[in-house]
RNA sequence: GUGGGUAUAGCUCAGCCGGUAGAGCGCUGGAUUGUGGUUCCAGAUGUCGUGGGUUCAAAUCCCACUACCCACCCCA
């Protein structure tokens, strides 16, 4: 038997509905934020990535699919979406056009890690951009939005958690002071917090082993490493969102993983995801296009929602909606009820109404398919039924039967479609 | 890349100290001719993850492998 390559999986009904109904929502949302799609390709250059996301991350060094083409150049398969906007953006000289670029876009991306609860190799973001602005309020904005989004598939208790990880003068700063204080404390740390210390102080931020917990305790706060512009800017995105009423938690040692974010960074949680609780995560990264190669600078921030793990957050809080509904099962008795049948369920699915049709089988294997289906009512055609013009409609709940003229039917049935 | 757990019917799982398989749910058919849900009856489906070993005899004991899950790492 050929299974699924590791990693990746089949979104198989009902799930799928859930998976729709998510990305309507972000689609409805973002619209009303002025919003428009874009659709990158799945792979670009390898450069591409090794330049945005950055050469030292984990996500470049050793978790993408990369390929060489037939003509010798190197490929990779996306493993995020914000370097391919970009280099749209940059392509297309999308500078030129008046206004900022509020650009969103879903599909999948690809990291080879070894997959556990909410990660897969193959996973799926919804994410949104804004280019052209360097502006707190838009920062504002934009988390005003996903926090939207959150809310109306359904989904409350998750946090928000917000910091500023400064700009290039301010963070280096910052790293350069970490670098002095771990240096003596080094020997007290766990193993990865060691190598760390060398590669990448900030993740010992991050660090959960407890026995270091006291140790990074006392280490400095970034916050108080900004320098005036940061400072200012950070404020004004928090005083914007107080506006708002939105809550957030400031954590100095939210550490994103992806180099190009300077500045505004957020991440959004939810219990009940297992170890990876991480629902979305953004920020802002003025320097990017430039180090792409625009000659224009173009200021920006985003974010994207682990959509994976969004469903099945959603899921987890609503596991009884998003149930499959046929408004009408159609019964046919015989090949000339049955004629007679498809022509009145194409009206109907004209009309919007969800029709099923019982292809073959008796009539009580029909309702018992209607029954299983879960349909609202089931529509009895037959000989008699054409003849009087008068069908028998059966409320599946109730068990209750009419005889409906046409008329009465759809009647009833727009009823509850309008 | 590292660690832990699990592998028996479509799904969830039982099968103690070895004697070649069961339950619930689901699926199919039936309880008379054009009426579902409840109930009753019947039925189908498993190379018990794979390979090897011990034994008269292995789903059960031993070894190896593989797959999946969870966690570390990292991130969405």
């Amino acid at each position: 038997m050929i299974r699924a390559v590791k990693g990746t999986r089949d979104i198989l009904p009902p799930a799928s509905r859930v998976w729709n109904h998510v990305e309507d929502v972000a689609r409805r949302v973002m619209q009303s934020y002025h919003y428009s799609e874009i659709r990158t390709p799945i792979f670009e250059e390898t450069s591409l990535f090794a330049r945005g996301v950055g050469e030292e991350t984990d996500i470049v060094s050793k978790e993408m699919y990369t390929f060489e083409d037939r003509d010798g150049a190197s490929l990779t398969l996306r493993p995020e979406n914000t370097a391919g906007v970009i280099r749209s953006f940059i392509e297309h000289r999308l500078d030129q056009v008046p206004g900022l670029q509020k650009l969103y876009y879903m599909g999948p991306m690809f990291r080879r890690e070894r997959p556990q609860k909410g990660r897969y190799r193959q996973f799926s973001q919804i994410g949104a951009e804004v280019i052209g602005s360097e502006s707190p309020a838009v920062d504002a904005e934009v988390i005003e939005m996903v926090i939207e989004i959150l809310t109306r598939c359904g989904l409350d208790g998750f946090q928000l958690l917000l910091n500023s990880v400064g700009c290039k003068e301010c963070r280096a700063r910052y790293v350069a002071e970490l670098r002095e204080r771990l240096a003596g404390v080094a020997n007290r740390l766990c193993h990865d917090c060691q190598r760390r210390v060398q590669t990448n102080p900030l993740r010992v931020l991050d660090c959960k082993i407890p026995e270091d917990q006291p140790i990074i305790d006392a280490l400095p706060s970034i916050l108080d490493f900004l320098c005036e512009p940061c400072g200012i800017h950070f404020a004004a995105v928090r005083a914007y969102l107080n506006d708002r009423g939105i809550q957030y938690e400031v954590k100095p040692r939210l550490v994103r993983g992806l180099d190009y974010y300077m500045r505004t960074t957020f991440e959004v949680v939810h219990g009940a995801l297992g170890a990876q609780n991480s629902v979305l995560g953004g920020g802002r990264y003025d320097g990017l296009a430039q180090s792409l190669g625009s000659k224009a600078p173009a200021p920006g921030i985003g974010f994207s929602i682990g959509e994976d793990r969004l469903v099945m957050s959603v899921e987890e809080a609503h596991p009884d909606r998003h149930k499959d509904t046929v408004d009408l099962f159609i019964a046919p008795m015989g090949g000339n009820a049955l004629r007679h049948s498809t022509v009145l369920a194409r009206e109907l699915r004209r009309n919007g109404v969800c029709v099923e049709i019982a292809f073959e089988g008796k009539l009580k294997r029909a309702l018992e398919l209607a029954n299983k289906t879960g349909a609202r009512y089931a529509l009895i055609v037959g000989d008699n039924e054409i003849q009087s013009g008068a069908y028998a409609l059966k409320n599946m709940a109730t068990g209750e039967q009419e005889n409906v003229s046409r008329e009465r039917l759809t009647e009833v049935l727009y009823g509850r479609n309008h």
